[in-house]
DNA sequence: GACAATTATGCAAACGATTGCATAAAGTCT
DNA sequence: AGACTTTATGCAATCGTTTGCATAATTGTC
């Protein structure tokens, strides 16, 4: 089917380990021959086969990245930018949804491991520490997002403890005195180091904790209606609320829609992690950027790093922070503080406040 | 480092070859020698290695989707759906994203060919017909949503037309007579057919066509944004607009909050494939969907024959469509009738529909 | 110009499976 | 029980590369 090496020795009437050296660079070959064989090459067309070659090499230029779904708008960038990254330098990307099931997580990784993958990026589900410390022999291993507890595995996690303080101080400079938390379960690693973050800023300013402001939920949009209803219904309810929940926030949203209540006018309202349509939503949602591009960056960058050192195991770091970062947009308000006077408009109504905050930019 | 046939072999005390017979399951083996052989196998953790047996059979258990991104919610449901089906059949599923560039695309394309893919499915450029012509002769190629005019390439479509004529009819029967079309660059397979399926349904019901409210443009939300402004700049603005142009309706949603325009009080609004949020969003978004699910589906489907029926090649049926439907949410109302009773709210005042319309998302 | 040192090439054996062909073992039939 | 099928096994080649080792060609040195 296809031009082998064999055809392109023939042609130059060299042998085909000539063919192979001059071809692959490695080891001795004199600069005409080695020029000589390049043109031919070209000419023919010819194309290493990886799978060959991989069989030899027990390589085979496939990195593997393991994620939990797609619609987590952080897992696509990092998707993005891990084929990129990876492209640029001859690797092919094998893309694996696991859908955060440990069973699936398993079955794939064996697989994987099948397919002689040459590295692997994966954001484990934490549930299969020692298959993944087993692999973790035989190709290197980066996780990415979550730490799995059972592993010593090199990590690059989101600054979560910094991220959620500085979503909350920022809410708190802009005077708010009750912020109410949306964070997710508390036996994950970033539902714990968020709501440590928020805590931490309440605390630096003197702020008493208050657990009625705290919920803690699954990773669904449910969590977000769920949890935000019980916030408002509070006899006191917060003036601002952080969503350090992702995908609760869809169920924020759902639920002050519901209620017409207008944000920021009647309800600041801080997310985290970007999605796309953030930006373009009236008001447009501030948040926390969780730096995913960040983190993917920098999880291909160590596991290039270990490719290339090839097993001489253990150095020092084992886990690296991505910071995060405020992005302000439009659905946090200064409170005890007239609103903006962009536009002039009555104060009174609540209907009229509404008004003002779609009328907002 | 692992398991080989050899070693299996030697600890059954039989040939390589009778080994690799008992396992594959191919040609003839005595019963007994051949659960022997499973169990052993087994006990030992052998895992066939698909570097080598690629290396002789020419395949490689890797099928690739080459689609243009990961943002657009259709893409990842297709993405999802490939994996799962792929996964359950055995095969790897490489997932490229070409980010609708010629240029990577034919990269892409070289280098998934090297890795000798067993199959591929692919939303085409359109830009790279001769490649794709050619290597359909290799290995089994489906495109997908997009047509590749240069080739005769089995084909699996959305019904654009079908979906466009339900999405106007609809409209139509609701009441509206002045209905804004933003659709895709005509250039495209899509926006030709989205707009023909417009056209037809206006003729059906014997409304004439106003070319001032039809608008083609760029899959980008500021697409959705300047058509919008231009639609509702119009003397007499429509009562309805149709966003044919997924990538168009972020930037429609933007301006009529900018201006304060209930949906669907003041105005209806109909989108073309689904959004994870639309049905959380206030509003809930009516949409025509695609059948991003179905199609994937199908175009697995296809895929696989292709790959059992090994190049006996020109059957009849190229090209197949997948029906679209409508989904009535809550973001299109009956004109010339009150507003549905759902929330007993005033009808008068600005704010009102104000506050309606921020109450989306 | 002969000899050693260096460099360039080729031979052949891997890598781990599959598979055509030959042969050995087991059944069948008269 | 011997001749003849049928069925089960093993041998060895093969897929397209890479690579250790031996050899051939080149260069340099005195």
């Amino acid at each position: 089917m296809s031009v082998t090496l064999k055809d392109v020795a023939q042609a130059a009437r060299v042998s085909v380990s000539t063919a192979s050296r001059a071809l692959t660079g490695t080891g001795l070959t004199s600069e005409r021959t080695q020029q000589r064989l390049v043109r031919i090459a070209r000419e023919l067309g010819y194309r290493p086969n990886p799978i060959a070659r991989g069989l030899k090499t027990g390589q085979s230029r496939l990195v593997a990245l393991l994620v939990h779904n797609l619609t987590n708008a952080s897992f696509q960038v990092m998707a993005e930018v891990v084929q990129a990254r990876l492209k640029a330098l001859g690797y092919q990307m094998l893309l694996c949804i696991g859908g955060d099931d440990p069973q699936q997580e398993s079955d794939t990784l064996t697989t994987l491991i099948d397919h002689r993958i040459d590295g692997l990026i994966v954001v484990p589900t934490g549930k299969n520490g020692a298959q993944l410390k087993a692999l973790s022999k035989d190709v290197p291993i980066v996780c990415l997002v979550r730490r799995d507890d059972a592993t010593d595995l090199e990590t690059v996690l989101a600054d979560d403890p910094q991220g959620a303080y500085l979503g909350t101080r920022h809410l708190i400079e802009l005077g708010h005195k009750r912020i109410g938390l949306i964070v997710g379960r508390q036996d994950t690693t970033s539902g714990r180091e968020r709501l440590s973050g928020y805590v931490r800023a309440l605390r630096e300013a003197g702020i008493a904790r208050d657990y009625t402001l705290i919920h803690a939920g699954h990773f669904v949009p449910e969590t977000g209606a769920t949890c935000a209803r019980k916030l408002l219904d509070l006899p006191r309810p917060p003036s601002a609320i952080f969503v350090a929940n992702h995908e609760a926030t869809l169920g924020v949203l759902r639920v002050t829609a519901e209620r017409n209540i207008a944000i920021p006018d009647d309800l600041s309202l801080l997310c985290y992690e970007d999605m796309p349509w953030f930006e373009w939503h009236r008001p447009a949602i501030s948040i926390v950027d969780n730096g995913a591009r960040d983190l993917a960056n920098l999880a291909v960058d160590r596991l290039l790093h270990r490719m290339d050192a090839k097993g001489n195991g253990s150095e020092g770091v084992r886990e690296y922070r991505v910071g995060a970062r405020l992005i302000k947009r439009d659905s946090c308000r200064q409170i005890d503080a007239p609103a903006p006077a962009r536009s002039a408009r009555p104060k009174s109504s609540p209907s009229k406040s509404s008004a003002a905050k779609s009328a907002k930019v």
